[in-house]
DNA sequence: ATGTAGTGTGAGACCGGTCTCAGTTCGGAG
DNA sequence: CTCCGAACTGAGACCGGTCTCACACTACAT
């Protein structure tokens, strides 16, 4: 403890009381703005803290107020452009607001989902943006919630979890983009999402514990459903997320299959982007060989030739909208939680053909 | 302060010295895991932690220590992907080393900058990764390097600070480049980067505030002086970066002049993407009516027709070495300021094409 | 002159941790 | 059997803020 007598010792409010010649609770009084103060002294104490350099200690500050004016948020992965204008706008909004942000990737991992959580609670933040990784595993979600911190999922609900939740319609968005593929004239569909599961089949919505993600598929397979295609869930295809060559090797797996799709509704835009890659690698040809729709605006998806349509999510308002829930609680706010969806809309781009089967059909 | 009658109040030291039966200081060795304690003793005072649940306050923990285990970033937008990979990097390294992260966007103004600092320095980071907005409005930064705070430029150098810097070689990297466009027979060059200036062209070098840039027109300058080019100053276009709108505005007045240029070479990838998308609205070709090159490898630039070349910048390895020298750093290590250049490498794609003068001619 | 309300100030407790220091206990050496 | 040091423990100061409380002083009504 050799750090008062160091010359790098930051300035505290003692220091800056002993120049101004008052007690340190009155100049912590000018310097925290908040008790009665005579302009005179006022004057005193700013002067000295401004000779000073005085930077208050927001640590000390939080330790005794309670609040830290922080918020964190946990993110799959800011690297994935959804998540990083998401962080964005939660970011602006919480700045706007007065609060700072503490970020942390979990990389779609459980475990660190809770390690991040564990850090950000011993921080003590006034509140939590997650995006779950596993709705299977979310005791440590509940213990936030039970501790009365305000927590807002976004983008993922978590079904029986008392938290407010900004999400999109992912059920209808992807039941409406299904549709559309089938009402080209497809009838051999797949759904490829990012998914690590052993082996790599689909067999049952108990497989997906990414919520957003298994309403979509849900979305896919009621539409399949009402257009009486048999057995669409083999076209559900779980490419892994844990490294980016086990994914490109699904995706190739499904393209080379004896009788692949001709059409593909991919989960988020670096599926996509991997579906696209190969598809230029091996010379298919959108929308002739096969038709591409995928979740997200990313920014390649209209540059392209011909450019994808896509289901474009509004991120950076959900983040705003997540960010001023979550801010609203913090003040005090004790309604029961909401659940806030926001519509997507589908952009009609150039990737969406005719199957070639009904092309030789009609 | 009420917040000891609480129900919800957090588990303190004291709360599980009282249910150990044993003093304040003995549970603090133990949850702190630093003193010598016996391990009955141990074994009882973990239990109670456990049976409290019992989290540490880490901002106590730090305003005791003076360390607060986070190291602060401030970058120019987030929704750019080459910082969205940047602060994905730093934070893995951070969280491999222990250190969490707080992020602060400037949106590349100054005043947002010093205000980011500003705040990070009241919580007590322990070391700062900054990307400069301003070259000419040092002195946050200066008073950071004085006051001992471990500092690392992000990608862009500044003159006489010092502080550690992590960049690449935008000067041989933009000259090298600029130089292929000669060699395939360019003459009338132009680099568009995003700057705001009053009026909106160049007049000398004395104007460019960000570092990077200013060293990518050195290079692209010095190649055309090398091969004779006269005047290459009026290639130098300072699209703003205010809005989305006015620096589109500035693309379609470069394309649309009465000599246009036969080749651009874009400063940041989102400058790139306006061009192209300009580009392709008026129907222009490239690389038969433009040639392009851009710095930065974006997702979007190898999925285009034709995919774009571009100069790669090792961002993430930028990242992961920013992070070590400042981890390095805060463990004490003292040796004098170093300059880390990372090389680019030249990614040859399709966008680099004949002038149609020299089609004409040859 | 007295009461009384209000303003400004200082002393010191407090927040939840860390850490110093002064015991206490115990074992083994002399 | 005493002495010494090591191992453990508790009391309490400390970090840098906030905030309560008591007190001094003024100003104005009674």
């Amino acid at each position: 403890m050799d750090r008062k007598t160091s010359p790098f010792r930051p300035v505290t409010v003692a220091d800056v009381a002993r120049r101004a010649e008052v007690s340190k609770a009155t100049a912590a009084r000018v310097l925290g703005g908040y008790g009665p103060v005579s302009e005179e002294v006022k004057l005193r104490v700013q002067a000295a803290a401004k000779a000073l350099d005085y930077r208050p200690n927001e640590l000390a500050r939080s330790v005794s107020t309670g609040k830290s004016g922080t918020i964190g948020i946990v993110v799959g992965d800011i690297e994935n452009a959804f998540f990083g204008i998401a962080v964005r706008s939660i970011s602006d909004t919480a700045h706007r607001h007065g609060f700072n942000v503490i970020l942390a990737n979990s990389g779609e991992e459980v475990e660190a989902e809770k390690a991040a959580l564990k850090v950000l609670v011993g921080k003590r933040v006034d509140g939590l943006i997650v995006t779950p990784a596993d709705n299977r595993n979310v005791a440590h979600l509940r213990d936030i919630v039970r501790s009365r911190r305000p927590l807002v999922l976004f983008d993922r609900p978590i079904d029986g979890l008392a938290a407010d939740v900004v999400a999109t319609d992912d059920r209808d968005a992807a039941f409406a983009a299904t549709m559309r593929l089938i009402e080209a004239g497809h009838r051999r569909l797949a759904y490829v999402t990012a998914l690590n599961a052993e082996p790599p089949v689909f067999t049952g919505p108990e497989q997906l514990y990414t919520s957003s993600v298994k309403a979509r598929i849900d979305g896919f397979l009621a539409a399949c459903h009402a257009a009486g295609i048999e057995a669409p869930e083999r076209g559900v295809c779980l490419a892994g997320n844990a490294t980016a060559g086990l994914q490109r090797a699904s995706v190739e797996r499904l393209l080379s299959a004896v009788e692949p799709p001709t059409a593909i509704l991919a989960s988020d835009s670096l599926v996509a982007f991997e579906i696209f890659k190969a598809m230029q690698a091996r010379s298919l040809r959108i929308p002739d060989d096969l038709s591409l729709v995928s979740f997200y605006d990313a920014e390649w998806t209209s540059v392209t030739t011909p450019p994808i349509s896509v289901i474009d999510q509004p991120v950076y308002d959900m983040g705003t909208q997540a960010a001023e829930l979550l801010i609203a609680r913090i003040n005090g706010e004790t309604l029961p939680a909401r659940h806030c969806v926001l519509p997507t809309r589908f952009i009609e781009r150039g990737s969406i053909g005719v199957p070639r089967s009904m092309m030789a059909t009609t």
